[in-house]
DNA sequence: TATGGTTGTCTATATCAATAGACATTTTGA
DNA sequence: TCAAAATGTCTATTGATATAGACAACCATA
């Protein structure tokens, strides 16, 4: 497997940094044979630590769910995997995901009218000081978060999106009821960032995890933008594919 | 600016999680009318935290190059940006960077002709056991590595790659030394991991830093796959654009 | 040339992270 | 049923993190 040694001294704890490669090692299957993780011992000498380090790692690992440590046999592996997300032209949330979870879905937290920033009028390609709406919303999949997102959209057009979608739940079937029958993806943008306080709650995070942020636009067949969105996945939970 | 208050106990210290905020604010451009960071005491008293860890969060920051501390006068920003790293059909490393860096090209660190393992035949298409060529690669910008590849083509087509890369130095141009006049991106996937020691000299990153993975598929007009490649960037130093 | 604002350095203390060793408890299989 | 292998728990020690306070050194400017 993977190779050895940690770092010392440098402001993450070793049994964080074993904790992570660890994960990635189980996300990668390296352990599907057994379905358990190697035992402590043996991790604490791969890694070239001590076995209550690794103990640690593992606890942190049982917290998030990811395995289950049964005293006189091992620790098992419980979950594993990443999302997939496509993004292309007809990029949307919930498709994507529907066959690789047996439960997906976005929920609104939160929504407003408000006038534009200069950022949001930019892409939107709006007049500055133009009025849009706001939606916040939450995307899980068998019952994990897995992203959260901030929506804006022109409010002369789609002033009552936040009530369809939130009857709905669905962007696409809000779209066609307020007369957008398709919409494409212009452009999407992602960087790679520490999480912070606010969404550490909401994505069910520790601190230190990894988010990875998108800025999106999609527009109409006419190629007028009608939703930008910013959002933050949980880095550990997804993977995104670009398909030309 | 952002917002306040940073977690306590939780594996990663308390200075490096500043030292990732004040990095992500710097980036944003927060603090672009001054040039420089706030004081060390304002700095605290924002963070909730003692001034000591203040500067033990902007050492480190120092010692990226990121700032610079003048005594009786601040600290001042020395450097900031992310590389835009636009990602379509097109996709080629120095084409998209040399516009944004003085100084951007891409190195060869180490070749080798081996037999492809199963992932690698699958995503090159090609028979179990069959030979490839293997590139290691660091792609730099600005003397500041910025991402490390490794890349694997069909040896049977492309034998002499490694020497025809290590004399021109372009990827596009030994192709079409080796007859491939054209080229385009079939399949980009996107992932985001905490950096592993093999990556933190090669990147010169600090234990903890994230990176950002891609794997990504170039076919020939054919169809046919020519290059696979798995890369590593600097996730505080590049962002991906994927224009639809 | 003073003065206020800022970074640099030092001492002291409490808590977390990591190592080390020993032994208990539970499961599996010979 | 016994022994090996695995996780669970405890004590002790060391070094890194973080807080607290005080003061020195330096810069800009009124």
């Amino acid at each position: 497997m993977a190779g050895q040694k940690v770092q010392r001294q440098t402001g993450v704890a070793l049994w964080r940094q074993i904790a992570d490669r660890i994960r990635a090692s189980i996300n990668q299957g390296d352990f599907d044979e057994t379905g358990m993780v190697p035992p402590e011992t043996a991790l604490a000498l791969q890694f070239g630590v001590n076995r209550h380090t690794v103990r640690s790692a593992l606890a942190a690992l049982a917290q998030e769910g990811i395995v289950r440590a049964v005293q006189g046999r091992g620790t098992l592996i419980e979950r594993k995997e990443r999302l997939n997300f496509p993004i292309s032209k007809r990029t949307r949330f919930s498709q994507g995901i529907g066959d690789q979870a047996r439960e997906a879905r976005s929920v609104l937290v939160a929504a407003s009218r408000e006038i534009a920033t200069a950022e949001v009028a930019r892409w939107l390609k709006l007049a500055p000081g133009a009025a849009v709406v706001r939606l916040e919303t939450i995307g899980r999949a068998d019952h994990r978060p897995v992203s959260r997102a901030t929506s804006w959209f022109p409010a002369d057009r789609f002033a009552d999106i936040a009530e369809i979608y939130g009857a709905i739940g669905s962007i696409t079937k809000a779209f066609r009821e307020l007369g957008v029958a398709d919409y494409v993806r212009v452009v999407t943008e992602i960087t790679a960032t520490h999480a912070e306080e606010g969404d550490l709650a909401d994505l069910e995070l520790s601190p230190g995890a990894i988010v990875m942020n998108t800025r999106a636009l999609n527009a109409d067949l006419d190629g007028v933008p009608v939703q930008y969105s910013i959002s933050r996945f949980a880095a550990d939970r997804v993977r995104f594919t670009i398909e030309n």
